[in-house]
DNA sequence: AATATTAATAGTTGTTTTGACATTTAATAT
DNA sequence: ATATTAAATGTCAAAACAACTATTAATATT
């Protein structure tokens, strides 16, 4: 199956940014690295991609063995190819967001990995271009939700205002106003109200809030600025 | 340097989505495919990554040999990497989308590749997975371009206001009321009009403005929605 | 029974942004 | 002088927004 003549070919890795939402913060989940080099190191979690994957299936299997979650929440960002990235051999990385109800992940076991939860703001430091995966995967989902409603993956079938509002003043790092961020939700038309309340947090509870999945998948788009009516046209 | 072992290596290609635009329509940059299989087909201009160069510098490469033209402006769209998309071997492709001002690229010869702009509108059918390539890089630009000034990439260092209208509604098909675009514009400060008018287009003639460079790559972020002032919030 | 605590709601206000809309002006050709 | 053509300009009302005060709800603590 090698027909073109005369060039390179390289090892092609994809590596995981998983993210994950403990109610108060975002956390990120590294594992140990289990070999040299920077054997014990932190590390994200990656996986060579085999002959017969595509690189969604890579990612997706890497995952699944780390979390044992399928179905995730999982977006790629972008290609890595610096020449010198990994000092062993030249090896380009493809990196993903995953975005994980971090309850589900907790049944898991992954000791074999080392893995371990760590809050966004005191991560340790990570092999290679890790780091730096993991600043553009920060400002990636930034981005993006501030378009479009991921968020609510990283968050459990039931949930209440308070969490989700931590949540969104976590990941922007500031202070929302909780009546204008409800007027927003509630314009939104994505949640439903429940009867049951979480009493964990409070004395009066909060009531619990799931997802209009099929709003939700509709109106997934979402709008812009300099165009008029730009929300329309994005789905062109 | 061959040292993870028991892994299989791949080829890793480069593919560009050169837009350009005339004064009046996007325009996309084809070549005609000088090899086997798919011979003469169109394609977009792409070319194997090289041992010693990184991504950027693979795309930089292969866009300054169909164009003649360096310092472009140059994005990484994703990496595509479905087993069967080349049906010789399989490669990943990294895609780029490359702004230029199809001016500069007029004055340049490339006859070699049979290059050709294409109305983005009626472009001929691609090889392989270039036409889902195509439409990923288009959806990007309109979603770049409704935050971003980076259209003004596609204009000549001297533009008028009815050009740059023409081609936000290119991009977006769609019709803006000039009144409103110019009072958007005018908020954004980044244009300096010349005291030059460009007399082609009609006889009263429209005034010339160029960039405020400074301005242009400060204010290269933007804001957004859901989060209460969130341009202060996405540079942090 | 009073108090403290967090959630939830109602709604006001002033500001900014938006979309819709029609006329005048400048340069040239006739 | 006049006609033609595209460029340039201003106003208004509605909507969206951020900031803010006050109150009610439900419970646990004392």
């Amino acid at each position: 199956m090698r027909k073109y003549i005369d060039q390179t070919r390289f090892l092609i890795a994809v590596d995981c940014i998983v993210f994950g939402f403990d109610g108060e913060h975002l956390k990120i989940l590294l594992i140990k690295r289990g070999f040299e080099p920077e054997k014990d190191k932190w590390s994200l979690m990656g996986g060579f991609v085999r002959p017969e994957e595509s690189l969604d299936g890579a990612a997706n299997r890497v995952l699944t063995q780390l979390t044992g979650l399928e179905g995730v929440y999982l977006e790629q960002i972008q290609a890595y190819g610096d020449p010198l990235r990994d000092p062993i051999e030249r090896t380009l990385s493809v990196t993903y967001f995953a975005l994980i109800d971090i309850h589900k992940y907790e049944t898991q076991i992954s000791d074999q990995y080392h893995a371990e939860w760590f809050l966004l703001k005191d991560a340790p430091e990570l092999i290679f271009d890790h780091g730096e995966m993991v600043e553009a995967a920060k400002k990636k989902i930034r981005y993006k939700a501030a378009l479009h409603p991921i968020l609510f993956e990283l968050l459990p079938k039931k949930f209440t205002i308070p969490q989700l509002q931590n949540l969104y003043e976590d990941v922007y790092n500031t202070q929302i106003d909780n009546r204008n961020f409800i007027r927003k939700l509630t314009a939104t038309k994505l949640l439903i109200k429940l009867a049951e309340k979480d009493k964990s947090g409070s004395k009066k509870g909060a009531f619990y809030f799931k997802l209009d999945k099929k709003k939700y998948k509709a109106n997934f788009q979402a709008f812009l600025n300099f165009i008029p009516n730009p929300d329309k046209l994005l789905t062109v």
